[in-house]
DNA sequence: GATCTAATTTAGGTATACCTAAATTTTTAA
DNA sequence: TTAAAAATTTAGGTATACCTAAATTAGATC
């Protein structure tokens, strides 16, 4: 299976604290992102030494700031374009899975461009699916 | 820098064929994605054993039918997002970098709704841009 | 046709995100 | 309060996409 990147860790840290309330478990994460727990106490190490979590050994990790900023981000990102795809037409587990994926890879100027046309498609036509 | 994936490599063996004609070098496919050429060797191995090139030694690689229809889906995949992406008013130079990093992670059945979706408008109003 | 040059491959090594097994720490329960 | 169970970390190892330097092969020039 394929790698995980800094922002799917962050991503997942940051979901676990919301549902939780607190700090994210070496376990939860484990499980979250379907890797082994020594691999995530490994990440987090590494999380920590590039400031994006504060990690304590057996008592869990948070987000920083850095890190809280950029999960907020993609937060954003993530739900912009699921609800997008969905008014397309795309199926809500579809729209979910791909704006999973594409939040990564998509650039400021086009996330604005998406907004500003959704905003534009709601001024049109109040409520109704473009499609 | 990030590493590069098997459909990376296949896109650029493509474009190199479409540009030279016949078999893409050692040397071109190096210079296209940033990598060194022994690094290539090696990848061009691997993708003949998976069955995706036609490779021999010092005399270069194509494409095998698999590897072809990967490559024009691709293809397609990003003509599309590009011309989406421009469509809602994203530069020409951005919605080419979004398109080639988005066509490898997006589904086909949003791809699907996209293109009904800019069908639809080209029905609507023709040729203009959506805003 | 021999030699010189350029392209490619081979050889050997690095970094990193993963893993399992074993050790440790923390939590739970008797 | 101490023993058992669960969670986590440490130790050690693997796979892979990359690299540089050296060897080889292919192509150009004299």
């Amino acid at each position: 299976m394929r790698r995980k990147t800094a922002e799917e860790y962050i991503e997942a840290i940051f979901r676990i604290q919301l549902n939780e309330g607190g700090k994210a478990s070496t376990g939860m994460i484990a499980a979250t992102l379907g890797v082994s727990p020594p691999s995530i106490t490994e990440m987090l190490k590494k999380l920590e030494r590039e400031g994006l979590v504060f990690y304590e050994p057996h008592a869990g990790v948070r987000l920083s700031q850095k890190g809280q900023r950029i999960a907020e981000r993609l937060s954003m990102r993530h739900a912009l374009l699921a609800s997008f795809f969905q008014s397309i037409g795309v199926s809500p587990e579809r729209a979910e899975r791909d704006a999973c994926q594409i939040e990564h890879h998509i650039s400021e100027e086009t996330i604005a461009r998406i907004d500003e046309f959704m905003q534009k498609c709601r001024d049109e036509k109040k409520g109704e699916p473009f499609v």
